[in-house]
RNA sequence: GGCCCGUUGGUCAAGUGGUUAAGACACCGCCCUUUCACGGCGGUAACAUGGGUUCAAAUCCCGUACGGGUCACCA
């Protein structure tokens, strides 16, 4: 009975969607955390609204109950906020085709419903839940009474209070055809599409129709979404016409794997995003990593900051492949980034995992920070590395053969020997003092420079690999400790 | 299984009928050097496969194989 339609009401909500500019939304269900594919996509359409100068809007998709989790809402701001995927419209914010969040839009759902019941694209449907017995379960619409029940009939039943949800009434013949930016036009039998439910039992609408309303209603322009969606996507074509809407550009992108045969996901103890900046990874380096995972800028510049990538990101560049994330590469985009950052910033960074390792105040945290820079992949593998600095580890003299510097156990006794009371005599502990020592001595002896340094960084240090050479080690150990391990050494030696 | 989609080195990828088939990561070698790095130079390594179309195919068409997605009152 359409005469129930108030039309009024669909026109005033029309009325209010913005239109003209590009307008993306990432819409994710409050999980809890943010998986890299989840990441990239939120990127991808961010970027999109961004280049065209258009509206992004972040919009919570929460209307499976049994799946809510606490401060879930929380995480995506958080994630956002730190990735600087900044959103114009939201729960948060507000704006003009509010509210963001689909259970606060509830009454929206089932006004839309009816009027697709009214028009004859959906139907109610009063059938037992098709629950257990996997076999029989595969709802078949040419055998459900109720698609061919007289609209007045479901009207009364519904009526009187008998449970039903609302399914789509997709013809049994013909083909609908949608176009993908970046698969192209995909022409699929409407004999193979399935009356799938708009409104479950519960009253909510399924994702499937409210993706579809919202998108609508907030006058969503580029739908992105991961491709596992695809096949859906003639289902939601045939609900646009039934509406008489515009099809927005669908962008499917394919997953992110974990390797060739599975996606990225937390079940199987792949990084979310939280995980890789508690590993130690930087927040500008993880979003360049993803965005050239599946999208290719077409030249060979790889460093982007995220106002260059919003600048040249084009839909085309999006691959249709999926592709594997690759954990090596973004240790070589963070190890990029974290070179590239101004000391004092590193330093701020690294000071943390610097003191994890390194208790005693009296060494400097900025100065070892610069020793670091050049050489950390990973924010979190910086204690290993200093491990030396609070106590001298135990160690075998046969460190101190080594051949490119030719040096050996006694060459190594005698420059320690030779060295100990040069540095006691310094009139500062400087670089330049301390190195001046070391070349002072090699040119004397008519030596390679390294012949002297090898012996000192070793028994410095107590270890082969060290950040930072013989002098940087020996000035922010201080010449006292310096000393006081040179003189170890040379015990060992003797 | 049906339907949809995909397939360039180990990985990310450029490529849109004519190229010595880019570049990056990883790997190997050399150089630089105060260790390790960084940096520089060089190297190994790819068009899944079979048919067409064409003077010419990684690029277009068909099949096959392999892989992914989907077939929920989940998103």
């Amino acid at each position: 009975m359409p005469e129930k339609i108030d039309l009024s009401w669909f026109e005033e909500m029309e009325a209010r969607i913005p239109k003209g500019k590009v307008r993306t939304r990432f819409a994710p269900s409050p999980t809890g955390y943010m998986h890299v594919g989840n990441l990239r996509t939120a990127l991808y359409t961010w970027l999109i609204a961004r280049h065209a100068g258009g509206t992004f809007i972040l919009r919570i998709e929460d209307t499976d109950q049994g799946r809510l989790v606490e401060g879930a809402v929380d995480v995506i701001y958080k994630t956002m906020k730190e990735c600087k995927l900044d959103h114009d419209e939201g729960p948060d914010v507000g704006g003009p085709v509010a509210p963001y969040i689909q259970t606060e839009r509830r009454p929206f759902y089932g006004k839309y419903a009816e009027l697709l019941i009214s028009r004859g694209h959906a139907y109610r449907c009063f059938c037992e839940k098709a629950e257990s017995e996997e076999d029989s379960g595969d709802f078949n619409r040419a055998e459900d009474p109720c698609r061919s029940l007289d609209p007045a009939e479901a009207d009364r039943r519904a009526d009187a209070g008998e449970p039903f949800v609302v399914r789509q009434r997709i013809p049994r013949e013909g083909e609908t055809v949608f176009h993908d930016e970046i698969f192209g036009d995909i022409r699929v039998e409407n004999s193979t599409l399935d009356d799938q439910v708009l409104m479950k039992r519960d009253g909510l609408p399924t994702y499937n129709f409210a993706n579809v309303i919202d998108d609508h209603l907030m006058g969503i322009t580029h739908v992105v979404r991961g491709s596992e969606y695809l096949s859906s996507a003639p289902k939601y074509n045939l609900l646009y016409e039934g509406f008489g809407w515009e099809i927005p550009k669908y962008v499917h992108c394919s997953p992110v794997m974990r390797d060739q045969h599975n996606k990225m996901s937390k079940r199987h103890g792949d990084p979310s995003y939280e995980d890789l900046i508690a590993q130690g990874y930087l927040t500008d380096a993880v979003i360049n990593y993803v965005a050239l995972l599946g999208w290719s800028p077409g030249g060979e510049q790889e460093i982007f900051t995220l106002d260059e990538l919003k600048d040249i990101f084009q839909i085309s560049g999006i691959s249709k492949s999926p592709a594997i994330f690759d954990i090596e590469k973004l240790r070589y985009f963070n190890a990029a980034y974290i070179r590239a950052m101004a000391p004092e910033d590193f330093a701020r960074v690294a000071e943390p995992f610097i003191r994890q390792a390194v208790k005693n105040e009296a060494y400097d945290a900025a100065a070892i920070a610069a020793l670091l820079q050049q050489r950390t992949e990973v924010l979190t593998e910086i204690p290993e590395k200093l491990d030396f600095f609070d106590t001298l580890p135990e160690y075998e003299t046969e460190l101190f053969v080594h051949k490119k510097s030719k040096s050996d156990l006694e060459s190594s006794r005698a420059v320690l020997e030779t060295i100990i009371p040069t540095f006691e005599a310094l009139d500062e502990w400087t670089d330049e003092k301390i190195l001046g020592a070391m070349t002072a001595l090699a040119e004397q002896w008519e030596v390679k420079n390294a012949k002297v340094m090898w012996p000192v960084r070793i028994a410095a240090a107590g270890k082969a690999v060290t950040p930072g050479g013989a002098v940087e080690i020996c000035r922010i150990l201080g010449r006292d400790e310096t000393l006081r391990r040179l003189r170890i050494a040379l015990t060992k030696l003797s």
